[in-house]
DNA sequence: CTATAAAGTAATCGGATGATTACAACAATG
DNA sequence: CATTGTTGTAATCATCCGATTACTTTATAG
């Protein structure tokens, strides 16, 4: 994990940290991570961490923005290659697989669930909302998703985060590989339904 | 919260104990979460709490199964009431409203989350994926829904989850409550198609 | 070469945490 | 009423954690 053999300057050592605190508390929570374990990752000492971002608090923040940024640029740099002749269901299945593989990086799958699960907190609270809010605008607006399939792939993007979280895919089971079989370019269920549900319980069918 | 004037019998003690426990895993993670916090919340020792238990790590695994139960018996509860006659957007609908019903129990909800973060643990992680697979095959055999429907369903909840957890109900943003709209009787994606797009990608058309 | 600032650590401290022990209060039973 | 088992607590312990302080090492500019 960690490779620094000597002196690095702050601005990489920052980043290496980052890393290696997303990698802990991703696995043992934001509460059970340790900055003195984060330290043995990134091959520094307990002191360090701490003075380098103030407070363990102020870590999780930048661990926290960190994974949110990284999830915003991976949409964005998927959404760049765009020609605008792509179907709704292409593009949900390339926003998709970009995002499946972003989150191969556990720590930040994991670190990024901690945070969804974090709406009382006062601080990373807001942060979450914001931040989540965020992503669904980026795949409506950005992506120009019609709001049910934008929904619906946040929806799936929730399934496949728990699927993931939970290592579903190490299990030898024939149920089991069937829902993981739920990727991304697998769609669920219709639009035309959707609308016809909705109705009188919102009134978004005639935004946008 | 803690509603015991004196003497308890074990088995509602226990009870007590596994729901004030909820509430702080829920708000506080599982290892954040103290004995001690729970103990006050219960309106007992710490002492007790760790002796009813053995351990924290027992307390932990209770506290899991109990909110696993919980899921289960309400899905079952909801899909004895079925006649055979519903069809497939009722019985989703339904199974929604109980669901959501059950997780207004934040501690619950939470709880379940932190289970769904532990796939890595190998005493957790197990757990985690055998009581989800279990409640995939509730929805998918026993409310007898199709599988892209079943698939949809848990996806739905998943989101639904984990709107819930930021709280993102309390947002006052138009986006926000937009997203919060999705509730179960909202449907998103069409099961042709899933059909369509599935093919080659697994085998499961053909089953059930 | 040397001054100086930046990068990094060892040592330590106060507070919290899960667990254990020894004991007290109470209910039920004969 | 005495005995006995269950319910429950106070006190205490070893360990761990985040933070602080004082110190060392290294790069670099003049």
């Amino acid at each position: 994990m960690s490779t620094s053999p000597k002196r690095m300057n702050a601005q990489d050592r920052r980043e290496q940290i980052l890393a290696a605190a997303t990698e802990v508390f991703g696995t043992m929570g934001f509460e059970g991570g340790t900055t003195d374990t984060i330290a043995r990752v990134a091959g520094i000492s307990q002191a360090y961490v701490v003075r380098t971002f103030g407070s363990k608090e102020a870590l999780i923040l930048a661990v926290t923005d960190r994974a949110c940024t990284r999830v915003q640029h991976v949409f964005r740099a998927v959404i760049s290659t765009f020609t605008g002749e792509e179907t709704v269901i292409e593009r949900q299945h390339r926003m998709g697989e970009a995002y499946q593989e972003l989150i191969m990086d556990r720590g930040l799958l994991l670190s990024l669930m901690h945070v969804f699960s974090s709406g009382h907190d006062p601080v990373l609270g807001p942060v979450a909302r914001e931040r989540f809010l965020d992503v669904y605008r980026i795949v409506r607006d950005e992506a120009d998703l019609p709001v049910p399939d934008a929904m619906a792939f946040m929806a799936q993007g929730m399934l496949i985060d728990t699927l993931m979280a939970m290592r579903l895919q190490d299990m030898d089971d024939p149920d089991a590989r069937e829902l993981t079989a739920c990727g991304f370019g697998v769609e669920m269920k219709s639009l035309d339904q959707l609308r016809m549900l909705v109705g009188e319980a919102s009134d978004f069918t005639s935004r946008r």
